[in-house]
DNA sequence: AAACTATATCGTAATATTGCAATATATAAA
DNA sequence: TTTATATATTGCAATATTACGATATAGTTT
């Protein structure tokens, strides 16, 4: 196979496990703490930043939009690209919930 | 290719993705749910909670083991599972720092 | 218009992930 | 010791991901 079964699971257990996903690769782990420095840059910066082809950075730029966590704005020739804080925000929500466990394991 | 360039990032970036990579499945994510919930529990629990089959479950599992978000201890025939507090709470931590984000975006 | 800059898309090769049937392993119960 | 229970491993097919060269698209500058 090789497809998850998405429908089996609940939509808030698939946005999870989307968001995670997005974030699930060190190269889009460095653009999100590359525009969370700068704030705001354009792709090339980015190119340039990081040791992969423009095609490559292309790519996660995309995954990373199609997640929502960041956006783009077009600004010339080139495309403004910076963290969309709600749901940057929401990520905080998610996975920074502080639940007591009340471990008894074995 | 398919193959991710590790050697090219931090090891911060590499920690972070290879968690979020763990969670980046609805199962592995209602695995997780579920062992908040019932605390700890056997494999078997766990089959028959999700709509996936034993060796599936099996395999989550493992994953889960390795990025270190839970951990079994043999009970009997049985493997207990639970979740590894010190990594979840270091999994809050890192997704969960509430960033003051300055946002200029063009 | 021609050349330059910035980004996206296409095509493709290599590798990884998902899912499960079949099977192996290991302890427990009868 | 046979049978049942619980989990892991193997093998495999389908699909997804990663990376990048080549190329397309689009605005900018000269």
């Amino acid at each position: 196979m090789g497809l998850t079964k998405t429908d089996l699971f609940t939509e808030n257990q698939n946005e999870i496990a989307i968001l995670a996903k997005a974030i699930a690769h060190p190269a889009r782990v460095a653009i999100i703490e590359y525009l969370l420095k700068v704030n705001a840059c354009i792709c090339n910066d980015i190119v340039n930043e990081l040791p992969l082809a423009q095609p490559t950075i292309s790519q996660h730029l995309k995954e990373l939009k199609n997640a929502g966590i960041i956006k783009g704005n077009i600004e010339g020739n080139a495309i403004c690209y910076c963290i969309n804080e709600p749901v940057f925000y929401k990520i905080q929500g998610l996975f920074g919930t502080i639940l007591p466990i009340q471990n008894k394991c074995c």
